[in-house]
DNA sequence: AGAATAGTGTCTGTAAGACAATATGAA
DNA sequence: TTCATATTGTCTTACAGACACTATTCT
């Protein structure tokens, strides 16, 4: 049997009759699932996501097929890996599952979405895959693409102030100044640097490490880390998120 | 070909080679796809859960096989119905979707997790079906459910004093000590009683009615409503849960 | 009258927005 | 010295817990 990867991502826009599937007890089953990655960072100021060009010059998300040998995280791994050279997300959270048996042309494909996060530095090297600023708004992706994106915007907005989520994002060592720049990219507002700095600290989800540093001009900044590298949730602050 | 419905629950507990699929471009395909319900309300004043005894005498939650010619939460209605005798949920929400490949001996089978909410009066007709109260803790249930209904636990607290979720439980209209016990059951602590009208009306999420009613002594009571019957997100009041 | 339940009013500590004032380092 | 950035401090409003007090209706 030739390997799984071959039906998947580039020829998704293939048409034709849909594949079918049976299983050996004799039912209808699915063709195959799928995984679709909003792989999100925030560059020069601005929340931006890793967008892939597929056959059909459409932009859409990173993705492709779970084979029968790995689990749905597992695949989003792999196919971030080879579709836009990333090496391994920072953090991997399941969306929501699209189980419309009619959602994909190609046949009865469930679809997981999942958000990933990584550091604002992270270079791809997949020639069709592309960094692209959601400064300007949400673009149009293929397929129900765009829908997924908003419930990843929803997700990381929902949890910023609740959760360590940002470590996915930040460097190991941050400084205030840093970490608001992100913590803005993500609410889509602005805050006041001192009261951000107290409210972050007041989560107790970061501590300093006793270290300063010099950005460009000015006073040297305190370095800061996150306490836990996985997700926690902290004492949670009501603040404000795109207001 | 045979109804799917044939191989869905009461076999699960057979033994013997694992099932497989292919589809028709040659390449491995999952098994099925299934759903589990953690289907919950609040009666006699505890947090209670829907579960089923199956062909080996576990308890495990409701469930079964996704159909081809339907979505997920088509099947997760049905198969309430189906198991449960539970017409129409008030509230169905996708929880998390499992994909080990090995999760199920029965093959490659991934499955989506799903809360659903009724009033307490909902009665069951299937034999299998029993409410079991979670008022002297979890209950331990077979496969990997005891897991999900955390995942569920933890869901309905996190949206309670976040959206209107408690209006999958509550009757239509309702007293401030029917909603009071109502969130008491699900938050798993005690709310002061002036302070929880104060705050729940605060909310805008529920809105009087005009009427009253007499509940058994004392002074009698107004009634109030949601304000939207389906799921909506309020202001948010950063109220203790689970404390 | 007394008991039971519903509802109002008040006090207090904390949270979070706004912003003034000070500290530190480079040009 | 002057500018830019970082950090501390203060003021104010709103929120949420606690609890005293009043209101209504039944026995």
């Amino acid at each position: 049997m030739p390997a799984q990867k071959a039906h998947s991502g580039s020829s998704r826009a293939r048409r034709g009759p849909p594949w079918t599937a049976e299983n050996s007890a004799g039912f209808i089953s699915p063709v195959g699932v799928a995984i679709d990655v909003v792989l999100l960072s925030v560059r020069d100021g601005a929340l931006s996501l890793v967008l892939v060009r597929d056959d059909d010059d459409q932009l859409v998300l990173p993705g492709g097929f779970v084979l029968d040998t790995e689990d749905a995280e597992a695949a989003a791994s792999r196919h971030l890996r080879e579709k836009t050279g990333v090496e391994a997300p920072r953090h991997l959270e399941q969306l929501k599952t699209f189980t419309d048996p009619s959602r994909d042309h190609r046949g009865w494909i469930p679809s997981l979405a999942y958000l990933a996060l990584v550091p604002p530095e992270t270079d791809l090297s997949g020639e069709r895959a592309l960094w692209q600023s959601l400064s300007d708004g949400v673009p149009k992706l293929g397929y129900d693409h765009t829908g997924i994106l908003e419930i990843a915007l929803d997700r990381i907005r929902g949890k910023l102030w609740w959760s360590n989520i940002a470590v996915g994002i930040l460097p190991g060592e941050f400084t205030m100044t840093r970490a608001r720049e992100v913590y803005e990219a993500i609410a889509g507002i602005k805050y006041d640097p001192s009261t951000f700095a107290r409210d972050l600290n007041h989560t107790a989800l970061v501590e300093p490490t006793r270290e300063h540093v010099m950005t460009s001009r000015g006073r040297s900044a305190a370095l800061y880390r996150f306490v836990s590298d996985d997700l926690v949730w902290g004492e949670g602050r009501r603040k404000r998120v795109r207001g």
